[in-house]
DNA sequence: TGAAAAAATTGATCTATGATAAGAAAAGAC
DNA sequence: GTCTTTTCTTATCATAGATCAATTTTTTCA
């Protein structure tokens, strides 16, 4: 089983140091289809992967769903605008496999800063990674065709391509299922 | 003028931890066109606007520039994937105004982490905000039409609009001049 | 202030992707 | 292993936005 040794690889921690640790965070198991986060509920947690794939979506008025990211083992994911502003959640957080995940509210990741500055260090660097992935997705989603966007998506997404559906990967894309259908087919004469 | 002492309002520096960041940075005017950062030169440097108005861009392979993000006073602006990671720029950045900036190296940057924890806290929480403002971009440009996001524009970028041409709204919408053009008509007629 | 350049608009097509509908294939349940 | 449900594919038609080609409006600066 994953645990909380490997999430800080590279840190060097003291006993103590893991052990303050580990008082303030919880582990979650979910049934695959289960729900983590549901919108319009206050985020006062993010959530490391330990096994398993997560989702989190955004439902527009129109409820057509708009995934914004797919998390597996060793990533972390969250509503960041409501985790970080206390504002209610705008995006659903579901496993769409068995997963085990571990919870850090808000108030237990201040504490472990405050306590222990060198992992407030390992989460900036984390976030400036992840910042950088925005950066590029935004990028991608502006300069793109659909057919571009979808090899990409193979290339950067390649452990996990092959546990998510079609759909799943459409509604990442920006496009309908149909849309993905066809261009599998285009991409199959090559 | 703008200076050093508002970039950090609200962490009570004292003057010594002051001078320690004033020996790390650097000022530096752009007249109105000219480039601060170019794609393919290594980015040492994320920029604090004291003044004016910044872009950064995407050139594609067919030579059309699509815009990441307008940062005037008070912003953050870097090619955050090179700056984070030692890669060479992605993302030209040009001044479409007259501005000035601060420039701190990824060097400054981190001697001034180390020396002063705070202000590391101060960026994290920066980065965070930011970070959220990503989020909500993508999920703009998966769920809304093109009409929707350039509303939503004109709301979250209420302070620059106006001095923005259109053809750099259309390319940070992702649209074409043209059709942010009907756009505008057919918001003028309701 | 007036000519030149830059920016914005408009009209006429074209095209990638969406919507709808139906059937085929794959995955799960019993 | 068959039945049911879920997922994927295919076909046809509709549409938002792109492209191409002028033209008008606004800005710049000599």
């Amino acid at each position: 089983m994953k645990s909380i040794t490997e999430i800080f690889k590279g840190l060097e921690l003291t006993d103590s140091e893991y052990a303050f640790i580990k008082e303030r965070c919880q582990e979650v198991a979910l049934k695959k289809g289960e729900v983590l986060l549901r919108k319009g509920q206050p985020t006062l947690s993010q959530y490391y992967v330990l096994e398993g794939c997560l989702r989190s979506f955004f439902e527009d008025a129109q409820e057509r769903d708009h995934t914004l990211q797919f998390a597996i083992h060793d990533w972390w994911i969250s509503d960041y605008t409501a985790f970080f502003d206390g504002n209610p959640a705008v995006l659903t957080i579901e496993s769409i496999q068995k997963t085990t995940v571990l919870e850090f509210t808000r108030k237990a990741q201040i504490e472990i800063f405050e306590n222990i500055p060198k992992v407030e260090s390992f989460f900036r660097e984390k976030m400036e990674h992840s910042f950088g992935a925005f950066q590029k997705r935004i990028i991608n989603d502006l300069s793109k065709t659909a057919k571009e966007k979808y090899l990409d998506f193979l290339q950067t997404h390649k452990e996990i391509e092959t546990h998510i559906k079609n759909y799943h990967i459409a509604s990442f894309l920006g496009i309908t299922t149909e849309s993905l259908s066809r261009i599998r087919r285009e991409i199959a004469k090559d």
